[in-house]
DNA sequence: TTGCGTGCAAAGGTTTTGCATGGCA
DNA sequence: TGCCATGCAAAACCTTTGCACGCAA
């Protein structure tokens, strides 16, 4: 619940810069940590779970929860796919671990209708489809 | 990934006559330990782990998860009801925590949809929406 | 100068695992 | 008898936190 940041820094900057190349990508802030010490630059990791959070907050991140074992992943969100990722829902495969985006107008339809007949407002972005993959069920 | 269990043992039946007696109520690992150690009758956490692990594969408990950093909810399904929960999605409103039954033809054929259309067999039992009730949205 | 951001190390909490023992079939 | 389940303790894991220092404004 960290609200916006006030300082510009130049870790932020530099994580800011990293993110915007791997758009849609899934990345855990192990990832993420991992990333920066192999490219010789040194963010803290407290700095970069910190750091995440607030880009979280600032609507720049997208957060999702696979399942409770596994790190967080997060997805940078340009501004102009901003209103496309929020009604991108994930399929995780429950065999073979894969992540899986699922893109269509059909799945904003049932946002509606959930909302409309239901009178629940879905959250795309918390919400994963466990189930599994073609390649697993066959 | 706990294939079902071969045995009949004491401490099953015992986790199992307790989770009965508590049918859609939310409970974590912890809860349960804490159930057995207040009433004398000790089963060690581990063992309670891995039976509620495998009550989830056996489809006899479901599990959620709610975020990342609070421990993984479980939930007792009675036979009678399970059948219907293969159809019956889950809306967990983040805000109250409540839980909603959803059952709805067309929710059945998003299951289809995503089969057909994305070659993913969605599991109901197991995904659960998250978003915001009714009531919270006021 | 003020106080936020950083970084290190350590704590926190949940879940998993190794291994010897005990119990089911 | 053979093998699975149990239980204890310790490990593993991700994430958060305390605190002193440095840097932005």
């Amino acid at each position: 619940m960290n609200s916006r940041s006030r300082y510009k820094t130049k870790q932020k900057e530099t994580l800011l810069q990293y993110l915007e190349t791997i758009p849609g990508t899934h990345v855990t802030a192990g990832d993420v940590c991992e990333h920066f010490k192999k490219q010789g630059t040194t963010i803290g990791q407290s700095t970069i779970y910190r750091q995440m959070e607030s880009l979280v907050d600032e609507g720049i991140l997208n957060k999702y929860i696979i399942d409770g074992n596994s790190p967080a992943c997060f997805e940078y969100v340009s501004p102009d796919t901003h209103r496309e990722a929020e009604i991108c829902f994930h399929c995780k495969c429950e065999k073979c671990g894969k992540l899986i985006h699922l893109h269509c107008d059909e799945l904003e339809e049932i946002q509606l209708h959930i909302l409309k007949e239901h009178s629940f407002k879905v959250d795309p972005v918390r919400t994963v489809f466990y189930g599994v993959c073609d390649q697993c069920m066959a």
